[in-house]
DNA sequence: AAATTCGGTTGCATGTTAGAACCATTTAGT
DNA sequence: ACTAAATGGTTCTAACATGCAACCGAATTT
């Protein structure tokens, strides 16, 4: 997907970044999440060119995060988020939650996302102590876990010694 | 920053894309959550090329993600996350977290992220009511808010519509 | 005093992107 | 039924970004 791979390093950020870390293919995904399905929905919301936008939603397809089906009326394809697509909703909101806050529009937020079915506004998107509490950035530290290679095990602990 | 600009777009979404939307910026940021500073740990962590990081502190601490400071020593400079910085770890919580989702390492998590002080592990990153319950992907829809322009307004609307 | 480290800058080959032109198929209009 | 336009792409090319290697000055180490 791009110049120099990421995929070799043992990193769940890189990992990701891997597959949608190109702004296009995220502004896709945002589309597909407020509806679009088509070529040219996703084409004339974005103003992107048409060989990019092939290529990302046929990467998007090959990751599994967007589905490729006939349409119901069975003449053209539809691109549809999957499972694995949802997923990346937090990621979206997290994103979305901090241009709302650092690049404001000078009128008020852009969007305001609410429940289904209540029709309340969600909480902003923050990390959270398993008990409900909010945390901040600085509260939150990183230990290895099992799948950490040695490498970046002792980077991190010969970081977190003399912070 | 890049080929096709995304700041005129007028979506939260874009505008944090125009700062953070490339592979490398995140994986820096990365860095400094995890404590690098300075420009030589940067570059021996990640394998990017100097001039290319280079080019990205200095849209970071243009932006005013990371500031450059001269080190206790006096010698070198030192970047490190300002507070607009900061905000910026619940983006990659939920990426990491979806990564260690949809691309695991066998052996388990990479990462574990508990709160500095109880060294309890966070809640994973969801959205949430606010009176904290946890959403799925679909149970959430966007509003237009004040600060939507005519063009995506009514998009969204006719969307919306017909789901 | 010489060699190494640190934090870059510069130049060049190569890979990606953006835009335009083209094309096959389907749908809409007359 | 015939033509025109829309849809969903593909292909070509120019322009720009990236990545590597070489270089460089200042500061530290040997």
């Amino acid at each position: 997907m791009q110049y120099k791979s990421l995929a070799h390093m043992n990193c769940s950020l890189a990992q990701t970044l891997e597959v949608i870390g190109e702004r296009w293919t995220l502004m896709i995904l945002r589309d597909a999440f407020f509806g679009s399905r088509r070529f040219g929905q996703f084409q004339k919301s974005l103003g992107i060119s048409k060989n990019i936008l092939t290529t990302r939603l046929n990467q998007l397809v090959d990751e599994g995060i967007l589905a490729k089906q006939p349409s119901p009326d069975g003449a053209h394809a539809e691109y549809r988020l999957t499972e694995k697509g949802y997923d990346l909703q937090p990621v979206l909101l997290s994103i979305m939650h901090w241009g709302d806050k650092h690049k404001p529009n000078e009128n008020g937020d852009r969007l305001i996302f609410i429940e289904r079915e209540t029709g309340e506004p969600i909480a902003p998107m923050t990390a959270m102590s398993r008990d409900g509490r909010a945390l901040a950035g600085r509260e939150i530290k990183a230990t290895p876990g099992p799948g950490l290679d040695e490498p970046g095990r002792s980077q991190l602990l010969r970081r977190s010694e003399k912070t």
